[in-house]
DNA sequence: CCTTTACGTCAACCATGTTGACTTAATTTC
DNA sequence: GAAATTAAGTCAACATGGTTGACGTAAAGG
């Protein structure tokens, strides 16, 4: 027998590791989330909102129904919040030139302000572990949540450590 | 003048992945959440239960302002949360022995098998990554994490590579 | 004794998600 | 060219889970 003590049961070992894994994620996306709510809230806005713009500033001339598929939401959820960043001017929504049922949507000078200002606040969260970690902690940790995003969404993201 | 375009602006290129960093924690939030919404919609519990009852079980004998702290919610809004895991037997509530004012919650057995139930489908999904990424990866992963943390919850995790 | 702390509670409200039913316009298919 | 499908919008009702504000009670601590 091998001395427990000494050395335990690495099964223990490794339910403790993925237990530390998932609550950094809750911990990690409380407090990355906690800065841009803040700003939403003074302006009447909300964490939808954000998703909304942010999407929409990365992606000029989405339609609804790919901003549908990556927020995994109803119409009927997204309409709301659209329809009130339509009202407010921070998004623009154009019939698409070639097939005249989709709906094209971008942000308008108003809009790209806000999500630039929301954004920093994020970036910089993230800028400053980046700079913490180093290179190489970078490439793993796009590595592991890779891993973690559903199968359909990874082409999203070149992970191959380009720069 | 350097040649632009063989060596675009580095400014550019942090841009784009500080952008790619706050999309994927974007992607892999929604998707590891995704998995245990469904169990826990099945039996009319929300996210917010599965947050309590995770908790409750990392840390037996917590206390409502401990949960409070962590959780970062309004008492009222927890109370609803909690109270009806409580009526439903998820959880158990006993006054503490040295403080009588503090409610120290446990979980019953049902909200152990729960709590076992919820817990790994996002552990199985972690361990995925983990062993597609590799361990050096993995150590990556945790120490950028850890930066995005907020500094007064980090002493919550020692990421120093153990096993 | 008085103050503070831990917890609970009532009430109202808001943001954001859901289902279901239905409409309109445009495109695609047979 | 008619029929089916698709993209989007809309109305309504409802659930969850957050908020603020006010107030109550019991225990602890100065």
């Amino acid at each position: 027998m091998v001395d427990v003590k000494g050395m335990p049961n690495p099964l223990f070992l490794r339910e403790e590791e993925l237990r530390q894994a998932i609550e950094m994620m809750f911990f990690a996306y409380r407090d990355f989330t906690g800065g841009p709510d803040e700003v939403l809230a003074e302006i009447g806005l909300g964490r939808a909102h954000h998703r909304v713009i942010y999407f929409v500033g990365r992606h000029p001339g989405i339609t609804v129904s790919e901003l549908l598929a990556i927020l995994q939401i109803t119409k009927q959820s997204l309409s709301r919040v659209l329809g009130h960043l339509v009202e407010e001017a921070y998004i623009v929504s154009r019939t698409g030139e070639v097939d005249r049922r989709q709906r094209k949507l971008e942000l308008t000078p108003k809009g790209v302000e806000l999500e630039k200002r929301l954004t920093a606040i994020q970036r910089d969260r993230i800028a400053h572990a980046y700079r913490n970690a180093g290179a190489e902690a970078v490439r793993g940790f796009k590595q592991v949540l890779h891993g973690v995003i559903d199968a359909k969404d990874r082409r999203r993201f070149d992970i191959s450590g380009g720069s």
